[in-house]
RNA sequence: GGAGAGGUGCCCGAGUGGCUAAAGGGGACGGACUGUAAAUCCGUUGGCUUCGCCUACGCUGGUUCGAAUCCAGCCCUCUCCA
């Protein structure tokens, strides 16, 4: 295996891309989708099940987990890999999404952001040096820079001035981690990540990943999207930003998204994903199938005996009726937001399959209109017979 | 048999003369969810020919310009005492 960071783009089709990153941890296949895993957990499932359903990595945060358990701890008790049972790469987010979720209990100046915690309302700081320092002690394989994510519609200004600042962070967080690797606090293996920013403003999005590539980053990510712009708006600019980012470092679509938004980035040369999506709406009912969304709190499933999906290859959407399932997320219960998370889980992984093997096979223009009249159209939900 | 408490919308439950088609929960129905302050949040929830009308706070009658609210009788429920 192999002990440095590496990545590998094997063939093409279009501008899709399958590849291979290599890390001391295992091989991530791309296009990749990072289950989300915020606090040392993908929520309502095992890490055996993220694993089984073939996720080669997973994400966690650096400011949930600053604030608990706290970074010096998870170090102390051998790491974030060791703590959660998962030996596989994890990529750690640098609370630069914070700054736009906690907006109304933060303060940004040059040095950093002064946030108040979520948790019980005690301040702390983070700046790029400390957000990379807190990655590193989580043993992060992937890190990101710390940035400011902004909500859109914003000004122009307003927009140019969070990518300016995310720039000079960016600078902050690659001197940050380069003293991390010198002093043994990273290895080879692990790697930073830019995040190019700039809203839907492709001027200022040139700018941004042009300062970045400049830096020279093992891999780049592109935040600031699907944050209120619409899936148009963020494919447009997205066609507009990855022409500036280096065809052999990986491209991260950060927080991205629904089928449709991965399978129309992927085909714009997005090789990397993560998205709260399938847990979350799993454990507001939301069930997706290969035969289209399914809303499983509906009461025109309260009496239907049909399998959940019987195209899914999760064991849960084949065992489990709808029936059951609807009655489960009816009554609040623990194991119906388990089923729904572990079923959207494979349903995102498969995707992920599928777009892979596609591209492999230089049929994903094919593969997509096919599979978008099936996924994305309204669901099929008429009940067994 | 005696004493007391009470009967409100699908359910629970506020409301003691007009601002009450009736607070607030729950349930039901629908929607949202995109680097997780989310097992969360939002909307609707009597009917109609819907800028108004009808029906409605146990039943019947009464007082009043006006009653879920006051009065009388009746029906029913609960608690305590015999």
């Amino acid at each position: 295996m192999t002990q440095t960071f590496s990545f590998d783009v094997k063939t093409t089709d279009g501008k899709a891309r399958l590849g291979e990153i290599a890390t001391p941890r295992g091989v991530i296949r791309t296009p990749a989708f990072m289950p989300v895993g915020t606090v040392a957990t993908v929520k309502a499932l095992y890490p055996e099940q993220v694993r089984d359903a073939g996720a080669d990595i997973l994400l966690g945060n650096t400011y949930h987990l600053m604030l608990r358990p706290g970074a010096e701890r998870v170090a102390k008790l051998g790491g974030l890999h060791k703590f959660m049972r998962w030996d596989k790469p994890i990529l750690t987010d640098s609370g630069g999404f914070q700054v736009m979720s906690l907006g109304k209990i933060r303060k940004i100046t040059e040095e950093g952001v002064a946030f108040q915690s979520h948790l019980d309302g005690s301040r702390h700081m983070l700046s790029p040096e400390r957000s990379i320092e807190i990655q590193c002690l989580l043993g992060s394989d992937i890190q990101m820079q710390f940035d400011e994510c902004i909500e859109l519609p914003a000004e122009r200004k307003e927009v140019e001035r969070a990518m300016e600042l995310s720039l000079r962070w960016a600078e902050r967080s690659k001197r940050a981690f380069e003293m991390q690797r010198s002093s043994g606090g990273a290895g080879p293996g692990q790697a930073l990540f830019a995040i190019v920013q700039g809203g839907t403003d492709i001027e200022l999005r040139h700018r941004s990943a042009d300062a970045l590539v400049a830096m020279d980053f093992p891999g780049y990510a592109v935040g600031g999207l699907a944050v209120g712009e619409g899936h148009e708006a963020m494919i447009a600019t997205l066609g507009e930003t990855l022409p500036h980012l280096p065809a052999d470092k990986p491209r991260y679509l950060m927080g991205v998204g629904t089928p449709l938004d991965l399978i129309e980035s992927v085909r714009l040369g997005v090789d990397m994903f993560d998205c709260v999506m399938p847990t979350r709406n799993g454990r507001h009912g939301y069930a997706f199938t290969w035969g289209g969304p399914l809303n499983m709190r509906n009461a025109k499933f309260a009496e239907d005996n049909a399998p959940l999906d019987e195209l899914s290859s999760c064991r849960a959407a084949q065992d489990y009726s709808r029936a059951y399932i609807h009655h489960l997320i009816k009554s609040g219960e623990y194991l119906g937001a388990m089923i729904l998370s572990w079923v959207n889980t494979v349903f995102y992984q498969d995707l992920m399959a599928a777009m892979r093997a596609a591209i492999a096979e230089g049929r994903f223009d094919d593969w997509a209109s096919e599979t978008k009249a099936r996924i994305i159209a309204s669901p099929q939900s008429v009940p067994a017979p």
